[in-house]
DNA sequence: CCCCCTTCTTAACATACATCAATGCACAGC
DNA sequence: GCTGTGCATTGATGTATGTTAAGAAGGGGG
């Protein structure tokens, strides 16, 4: 029975299953209880993580000691430091678990096997890149532009399944604003709701 | 002679001279005077711009008309609008020359055929999206966790050529502060390299 | 069942930064 | 040499968000 990675790989990045038995021992799939870490400031990161159940966040701390989220992943989702793994460099975040969670771990020799067997594996990984940078890119004009309410708006359109699962400090720390501020917003929102 | 970007990419990529010259009907160099735009909201990139000389900037206009500069690019940088370029979306934003410039036109044709080339040129593009997420990421969390000045010392550190060709309002813009607030920021620093 | 711990909310006050308006300054065009 | 135009600075004032502190509402572990 195929596992879920196996099935969004096979379905999303062409590699044919056939293949992707020639990696399964490249890959190791790990239960990780809410709380655990998985990755510290410092440490290089290894692998990206593929979340079949559960939910992941990477998140930095600042020198005031505050930590700032910076992603969330849910089902069917990566999650990784990739500049540490890339460029084998020391690691600025944590990966924690949420949730009690299934991961699957991917290493630098998955990716270069697969990489090897399959030409529609490489510009699957290059998609998630461009789809990376797109992302970060839409982030960084929010923060340079919008208010936290239009941020907190724009949350929830683009992650609304998170909204349930995520408690609000987190949410607040992803946008880069306080919970105070948060429940602020939110509670400016209902009134406008409310009255229109 | 070769081109400053051919010496560029030679050097970088590892593709060979005679493969580059099976790529020049892929290429074209352009003088663009100062305040010249490339691109527009609205349109879909189809370039890469390699700065040969002179200096462009990024830039998006938020709906209560005030700009944001994503991105410069001096010599020998790259500039472009990938998400556009890459999903065939229409770009949210100006690409426009700073100084007179030249600048090298480079095409999805030229990516795909330097690809088909040479192994190494696809690994240096990899490269290059791996490095461009490790920058956002940084803004990134130099947004969410940083003051004005941080942010400012941070620029220095970063482009302290470009602080000379610059003029402060954009920088100040690429900051995400007011000109006022950077002048502010400024002086305030002024005062303390005095003091101490 | 109770207690503790975390989350969320609310309020009073503090602060970083924005806004508005005025001035000075440099440089380009005539 | 003037004059206009864009940029930088400064001051007065406004506002969004942070900080501190307190209390209320759950939820899990003993």
């Amino acid at each position: 029975m195929p596992s879920p990675f196996q099935s969004y790989l096979t379905e999303k990045s062409g590699l044919k299953l056939e293949e992707f038995e020639l990696l399964t021992p490249s890959v190791k799939t790990m239960a990780v209880a809410k709380g655990k870490i998985l990755l510290k400031p410092g440490e290089v990161c290894q692998h990206s993580f593929f979340v079949e159940k559960g939910l992941l966040r990477s998140y930095t701390i600042d020198e005031g000691g505050k930590e700032h989220i910076i992603q969330f992943a849910t089902e069917e989702w990566f999650i990784s430091d990739r500049s540490s793994a890339y460029f084998n460099e020391a690691s600025e975040f944590y990966i924690e678990a949420i949730e009690d969670s299934e991961v699957v771990l991917i290493n630098h020799d998955f990716m270069v096997k697969a990489g090897g067997l399959n030409t529609s594996f490489r510009e699957y990984n290059e998609r998630l890149l461009q789809n990376h940078i797109r992302h970060l890119q839409k982030r960084i004009n929010l923060l340079l532009g919008a208010t936290a309410e239009k941020r907190y708006l724009d949350f929830i359109q683009l992650y609304p399944d998170l909204l349930l699962r995520v408690p609000q400090w987190m949410i607040a720390s992803y946008l880069g604003i306080t919970p105070e501020s948060l429940s602020r917003v939110r509670k400016e929102l209902a009134r406008k709701n409310f009255r229109n």
